[in-house]
DNA sequence: ACCCTAACCTGAACGCCGTTCAACTGATCA
DNA sequence: TGATCAGTTGAACGGCGTTCAGGTTAGGGT
C-alpha cells in the first residue's frame, strides 16, 4: 500500500500533534503508516528533512488573511499569526524555531517582517535587526509558554502558569522601540 | 579512582566546549573519565540533570563585576554578560535556553534583569514581561548566531554570517521601549 | 505480450543512545 | 574488627536514526 510524500507529511504532523516531538519517530511513524521505517527514507532524505517540511506545514497551516494596512499593525498581525500557528500544534514552537535556527526552513514569517519594513523605509541594518528581534521575541515567548504549559501537565515542575508575561505587551514593547526611529 | 560531583561536572563542561552537544553523552562521558557510563548516575540522577548543572556552571563562568549605575545599563550589562557567558562554550546557547525554559535551572539572570526592574519602579506586570522579553532576545540571538557559525564551519549550509544584526542594536530597540514607559 | 523503468517497499543489520540493577571495592571511623 | 557508605563495575533492556541489497508493483512503449 504506497504512500505520498504528502502522506508521510500528514501523518507526521498529525502524530506530532498527538503525541508530541518525542513520540515523532522513524519507527513510530512507520508503523502509523503501516510501514517499515526504511520506507520513509525514499520520500525524505533524513529526519531531519521531515521535519523541515512539518514546520513549514504547520506555518502553513496557521495563514491568515492579513488585513493591518499601518506597519506597526502589520508587523503585530505577522507575529501573532507566527504565534498562534506554532501553539496550534504540540511541541509546534520547538520544531519551528529549531528548524529556522539550522536554517532549513520557516523562512516565510522574517521574510514578511524584512518586506513590511523595507516598505516602511526602515534603513536596511534596522530591517535585519528588528525583523529578528521580533521573531526572537515570537519564538523565545511560544516556546517557553508551550514547554511550560505541559510541564504542568506532566506534573514534572510546579511553575505557575499565571505569571506568563501578556504576549501583546511585549510585542508592543519591541514595536515601540521601532516607532522610535521610524518616526510615523 | 573514584570521582566527585564537581570532577564530573568539570569534564561535562569540557566536553561540551570541546567537541560540542552530540558528543556530549553518557558513554563518552564516562570514557572521558574512564569510568563506566553507569557510575555518573551516582552523581547526576539523569542527563537532564548533569545538563541543569552545566548550565548553571557556564553562566558561573561568565560572572563579571556590574559596574553600571542607570537601569539601562544596568540590564544591558545583564545581558551582554549572559550573552558573552553563553558564547564562550560551545552550543552554550542551546544548553543555557534549554534548561532555563524548562525551568531546570539557569534563573540567575532572569532574576536580575527583574531586580534592576523592580528597582527602577516598574510596575509588576512590566517587570515580567520586560525580563522576558530581554532574555527571550539574548536567547533568540545567541541561539541563532552559534547554530548559524557551526552550520557554516561544518558547511552544511551557506547562510552569510554578515547577515546577522548587531546585538547591541536590537538591545537598544527593547530598551528603548521601555524608556518610553519608565521615563528614566 | 513483452520488457523496462520508476516508485515504493521489505527485512535485517549497524552503531549509537539513556537508564537500571545487583554486586563489588575500598577507604573511613567507631 | 566490623560497619558504613561513596564510588564503581558489567551486563542488560529497549529505544533511536540510518543504510543497504534486494523485492514488489503499476504503467507505458514497442
Amino acid at each position: 500500500m504506497p504512500h505520498r510524500r504528502s502522506d508521510v507529511l500528514a501523518h507526521a504532523v498529525d502524530l506530532l500533534d498527538t503525541h508530541g516531538l518525542a513520540a515523532l519517530t522513524m519507527r513510530r511513524l512507520g508503523a502509523e503508516l503501516e510501514v517499515q521505517p526504511s520506507a520513509i527514507y525514499h520520500h525524505f532524505a533524513s529526519k531531519q528533512a521531515l521535519l523541515a517540511a512539518v514546520a513549514d506545514e504547520i506555518l502553513a497551516r496557521g495563514a491568515r488573511p492579513r488585513t493591518a494596512s499601518e506597519w506597526p499593525d502589520q508587523l503585530r498581525e505577522i507575529c501573532v499569526e507566527l504565534r498562534e500557528a506554532m501553539l496550534a500544534c504540540t511541541d509546534g514552537a520547538d520544531v519551528v524555531a529549531t528548524v529556522w535556527a539550522f536554517g532549513l526552513g520557516a523562512a516565510a514569517p522574517v521574510a514578511d517582517l524584512e518586506k513590511v519594513l523595507t516598505d516602511a523605509d526602515a534603513p536596511d541594518e534596522l530591517v535585519a535587526v528588528a525583523s529578528r528581534t521580533l521573531v526572537h521575541y515570537v519564538f523565545g515567548h511560544a516556546f517557553e509558554e508551550q514547554t511550560a504549559r505541559q510541564a504542568v501537565r506532566l506534573g514534572a515542575v510546579d511553575r505557575s502558569l499565571d505569571s506568563l508575561p501578556d504576549f501583546g505587551l511585549g510585542l508592543d514593547l519591541v514595536i515601540d522601540g521601532l516607532r522610535l526611529r521610524l518616526g510615523s
